[in-house]
DNA sequence: CCATTTTTTGAATACGTATTCAAAAAAATG
DNA sequence: CATTTTTTTGAATACGTATTCAAAAAATGG
């Protein structure tokens, strides 16, 4: 038997003042009596009265929300993203609505559809793939607050912030050489964000540039699930060629890559050297130890949040477009080290 | 440049209809004429027209929102509960949005009224002390839908869905005991929370019943911080009478562990055995293999979600009350061995 | 074809707040 | 004390939708 709420109005009468009066002490506004705002605010007090923010929304035009929306929470990197910005948005008084897309292009869209429904008054948008970039076009050319997260279209004027992923990739590929490694996979997300195609990209042209060829059948573009990574390195473990090393295009698909290679009984670094993308909390857990790229998450989280909330709170200003790449980082821990000999199976 | 947002109205305007025909169009009102059904929903087309939720909601009285108040994201099992959650809200037409406490009491309180203020339908709470009993059963008497999760408090009619945690603690101990372990220590969260409580209870009382002394010593009771559970374990393990085998209070916590023991260079499980809680995904990846308490995450969490919007949809029935105790699994993995022979160092 | 019923539409109103406009009260000025 | 200025308050309105109420249009029945 839910109450009816408490209104300006319920407040007003008790108080016997006029519902304007009590909106403006809510408000703070300076030319009230000092008797009449202790008066209402004892009221407010004595009631439990809480505004309703949903009128208040409708009237400013604005929700005081923003919309996050990520590949995949599970996935600790969108994880500890969300974090961040949550923690971060608490303080400034903003909420966060999340949506988990798990990578699908029809979730994104629908998510985006819903967001602008809800009025939110700006989105936080992981892996957008390159089919959405009209789409997130529109959106800014409308003025509205969008930030890219760890993804970027090749558009003049959106904003986005995202690590130099040619870079990190062909970190990991140097590190990897200079272990003496010269069958190095890599397993990459879908060739859809241009993300993860830099890092493809990078990889090639580090390989060609210190004179190996390219080897197809060691580049795997994969959704990024977890089964289905777990069972290409599988198959790829097994073969007689194997390769000494593997790339992943993150972390968490660097575990998928430990799991199986565990579940072949082949020790790390010994049989096979392992490097992820993202760096996080877990792979500086000495108990796994993960040679990673890093990507400076909480800084870029940071950052997407305040830059975002900027756009917000200055519309109005000339909106110069944001654009920050961030340098990547290699992180050497205990799953990559010296190439096996030459003791194939 | 903003552009002013689109209205009923405007579309009413351009179809050269009233403001009601379009909103009745838009909720599929059965009594209009098909053409003028089809002119309207061509016009809201040809514009790109979306209802403002904001304004509907304040009419409807419902938002189609849900709140969702987790201890910490970035912890996998908070993780993987939301991403079940916000996908199936999601299907179901409702947005979540998500707070994060940091386990910090100030927070809860505050993430409360903020989700209240913004007229979410319902609210679902994770990690509740015992210190909001009484908030939390204000909220429910006025009918506010509220279900806990992993948590409850002893109050007659609140909701909630949760583990057998004495249970589960005690299978943990039995199994340890009978690898022959002796010296087993308890890593438990803050005794604040009852679900927390019951499992160092579990503990003692398994131990007990099997004729063990309960050695206060071997009990921690940290807050839910990676560095503290960190140096703890390693204070702990550096002693001379170590235990043989740590029970942590989340798989979370067992990570922890499991890197503090690998800083000391112990081996898992020769040197140390360690048991979880939760069996997050990456517990039974083969490259870490936790040994684990099975909270059947999934089901707690899809259950929770479909629990609490049927309590949003159904606020007339009589409330009887939703309170689920699910059984707890023992999921032996590689983190657990026989105990190490005297050769303590 | 008229009376009745059913379908279709628009005008008016409600939701709960913030704010404008105007008036009343109080304070300041001469 | 009369006038002007400043402070304080309330009535009315806007925000964008859904819905009630009433009227108009169309369909049905005899």
């Amino acid at each position: 038997m839910s109450m009816k709420r408490l209104t300006t109005e319920d407040v007003a009468r008790i108080a016997g003042v006029s519902q304007s009066t009590v909106s403006r002490v809510l408000n703070d506004y300076p030319y009230i009596k000092k008797h009449t705002r202790e008066k209402v605010l004892a009221v407010i007090e004595e009631l439990g009265f809480t505004r309703d923010e949903i009128a208040r929304s409708l009237v400013e035009k604005r929700t005081k929300s923003i919309g996050l929306i990520l590949g995949s929470i599970s996935n600790p990197f969108f994880a500890e993203t969300a974090e961040v910005i949550i923690e971060r948005a608490q303080q400034l008084k903003y909420d966060v609505i999340v949506y988990n897309t798990g990578h699908k292009d029809e979730n994104l869209e629908q998510a985006i559809n819903l967001l602008i429904g809800k009025r939110v008054d700006g989105i936080i948008l992981t892996s957008v793939s390159k089919n959405y970039t009209e789409k997130i076009k529109k959106l800014h050319d409308n003025g509205f607050p969008v930030l890219l997260y760890n993804s970027f279209l090749e558009i003049e004027d959106v904003n986005f912030i995202v690590m130099d992923n040619n870079k990190g990739a062909r970190l990991a590929v140097r590190h990897l050489l200079g272990l003496g490694h010269e069958k190095i996979a890599k397993i990459s997300g879908p060739s859809k964000y241009l993300a993860t195609y830099e890092r493809t990209l990078g990889y090639k042209q580090e390989l060609t540039e210190n004179g190996y060829e390219i080897d197809e059948d060691l580049i795997f573009n994969s959704e990024f699930s977890y089964d289905e990574i777990y069972s290409f390195t599988k198959k790829l473990l097994k073969n007689k060629d194997r390769p000494t090393a593997i790339i992943a295009a993150s972390d968490q698909m660097a575990l998928a890559v430990l799991g199986a290679a565990s579940s072949l009984d082949m020790k790390i670094p010994d049989d096979l050297s392992v490097i992820g993308f993202d760096n996080i909390k877990l792979a500086s857990n000495e108990f796994i130890g993960l040679t990673t790229i890093s990507q400076k998450m909480d800084q870029m989280s940071l950052t997407a949040l305040e830059k975002l909330i900027y756009m917000i709170e200055h519309k109005e200003e000339a909106a110069s477009s944001i654009q920050i790449f961030l340098e990547p980082e290699l992180m050497i821990r205990q799953t990559t080290g010296p190439a096996a000999k030459q003791d194939r199976v």
